[in-house]
DNA sequence: ACTGCACTTGAAAAGCTTTTCAAAAAAGGA
DNA sequence: TCCTTTTTTGAAAAGCTTTTCAAGTGCAGT
């Protein structure tokens, strides 16, 4: 059985009122009692019992995060990020992977609930009114990372997708390519999907490059279907010399079956990734991508999130992030 | 303010015991109250208080993971496996990345304790006493996954890590390659090091081929270590035709070296990795490696420890699972 | 119509901590 | 030494649920 603090109380020969004390006000007790308790807590490996405290305090000390996929790599520095913002901040962080299933979603949010998170990051997902209802009928406060909403009012933490998509295209024109084509999200509800294919567009047009407007494929979040792509793309476009991919794991489903096809990358085609993920570094070729700052992107929520939870607002609700070109060996000068 | 037990009762008009018996015993409660405390359930969105709930039954329903790199590909389908069987078994899972630091990892058990985990699973570090102590004295059952303890007698499911590596080794022998390196863990305190080295020796003796023997180089679980250890093998052993590597992030490592020197894999040297991790079948070449079977692994720990929480024991309490060799594109005959 | 029984229901206690309030002790001043 | 003020301490309540126990209701049998 678990010591409680009336053990502890017992052995110091004080109150539970004291023990209490010399954990929350220490300069309240005397020394003399304090050195005694402190003895009695350390003796019991004394640790007070979080349900009763969250029952007078009303709060977990512990946040939320629903991820699409734990398998997706760019989840995985974002944990990091939010993880050490929740050691500085004194949370415990719970991490609920969806992948991509709307009851499971659901679901985890009633977990959330029963276990009284103080609030819940939600990341990349787009926020239906079904999702936005329940939470608000749980009065769950939360934040939205890699993702925002148009039609509520939520605080957010992202990068500007079309300014970024933007730049990857701009770099790949003053490469001198002509024929470029684009790997997007083919998820219709997708948040990141549609800014992205408006930055590719503005800049064509920007260069005179309209007639690539059309040549957009799309794939679903994985390297299989971005390789399936690649395939229609290359098939419809053969003369396409550049492509710009919305996720780094896109970009080596592509440069896979450009490899498998025996054409060059970047001798014959120049790829672009987006996200910049660990393993961005360690293809062959090394990519050339867009990167986000995951880590902050992580990091940066959990304190907004902080910053709802305790105040009841937060001062900027839609933050951007800076994203930057990470030239690697993926792409070449035409 | 969220709604208690109190506001349903009183909505419904029968006491607080009645509304936790329908959510407990329904049966024991008469259809036409019943039906009323249903509605006001579901009129107020109440969702049964975890802290007080946790005060009577003394658990938590969640379970503690302790990773110590969530950057690291292999933690992501572990993840994956241990929520799928939390979500069968009823329990919430908290995970916490060590990022390999002792004092983290110490101040996640006290996390743990204070929110009275029912248990943890304690992934792929090596159980120092410290840490024992600790979490005997916090009296919280924990199992181990993907390592072991042969001080202590703790549950655990992992591969034969041996025989794993006996088994890759050989299949390079059996390619026809004489002159064989490998990359293993520079870890001190590795659990999986030194059976793998024992695996790759007794394969080379079994064949006679001995004088591989001392072509071991170390990394410490990250790719640029491994493209490091890479570059010393390969100065020290430039004969070397083939490289077992105890981590695909290792071969990874291995093959970018290479290719950063022209040597080509397969066609040059043969590389095989370990885990197989879901980038294995992505890296170029595709990465032939010893399979364990990651998701498993996690759903059967979580099981495992389930199975400690609620009975006190386990039955098999050292269990091994099988690995298996997959054959692609990073190895060659000689 | 009455007794006995089974079934329902509500009151109250327990689980552990924090906090308020009042009492006790100590310290300081005269 | 006595009184006032300050500091320190303990008792008790609150926070929300489950569960035990006793009381209440309704029904069947005689």
């Amino acid at each position: 059985m678990k010591p409680t603090i009336r053990d502890v109380a017992k052995m110091a020969g004080v109150s539970i009122s004291t023990v209490s004390r010399v954990m929350n006000a220490p300069e309240t007790v005397v020394e003399s009692k304090r050195l005694k308790v402190l003895d009695a807590i350390e003796e019991l490996k004394y640790q007070p019992n979080s349900f009763a405290r969250g029952l007078i305090y009303r709060k977990s000390f512990t946040l939320g995060l629903l991820i699409p996929d734990i398998e997706n790599m760019y989840y995985a520095g974002m944990i990091r990020g939010m993880q050490d913002a929740c050691i500085k901040l004194g949370y415990s962080l719970m991490i609920c992977n969806t992948d991509r299933d709307p009851e499971r979603l659901l679901s985890y949010i009633d977990a959330f609930h029963e276990k009284q998170v103080d609030g819940i990051v939600f990341a990349s997902d787009m926020l239906f009114p079904e999702y936005y209802d329940k939470l608000v009928g749980c009065r769950i406060p939360f934040v939205m990372v890699s993702s925002h909403s148009d039609e509520y009012d939520i605080p957010s933490v992202e990068v500007d997708d079309e300014a970024a998509a933007y730049d990857a295209v701009k770099f790949l024109i003053e490469l001198g390519h002509k024929q470029i084509g684009m790997l997007g999200f083919n998820d219709v509800n997708s948040i990141a999907g549609p800014p992205r294919i408006e930055g590719f567009a503005r800049a064509l047009k920007e260069f005179g490059l309209e007639h690539n407007l059309e040549k957009v494929k799309y794939a679903s979040h994985r390297f299989e279907h971005a390789y399936e792509a690649s395939h229609e793309l290359f098939s419809e476009y053969p003369d396409t010399t550049a492509v710009f991919c919305v996720a780094d794991e896109f970009a080596m489903g592509a440069i896979s079956y450009l490899k498998d096809r025996n054409v060059l990358v970047p001798g014959q085609v120049s790829v672009v990734g987006f996200d910049n993920v660990r393993m961005a570094g360690m293809f062959i070729p090394k990519l050339t991508t867009i990167a986000q700052p995951i880590y902050e992107l992580g990091y940066r929520s959990a304190e907004q999130l902080h910053e709802l939870v305790t105040t009841g607002s937060v001062k900027v609700t839609r933050e951007k992030m800076k994203h930057r070109l990470i030239v690697r060996e993926s792409t070449r000068e035409r």
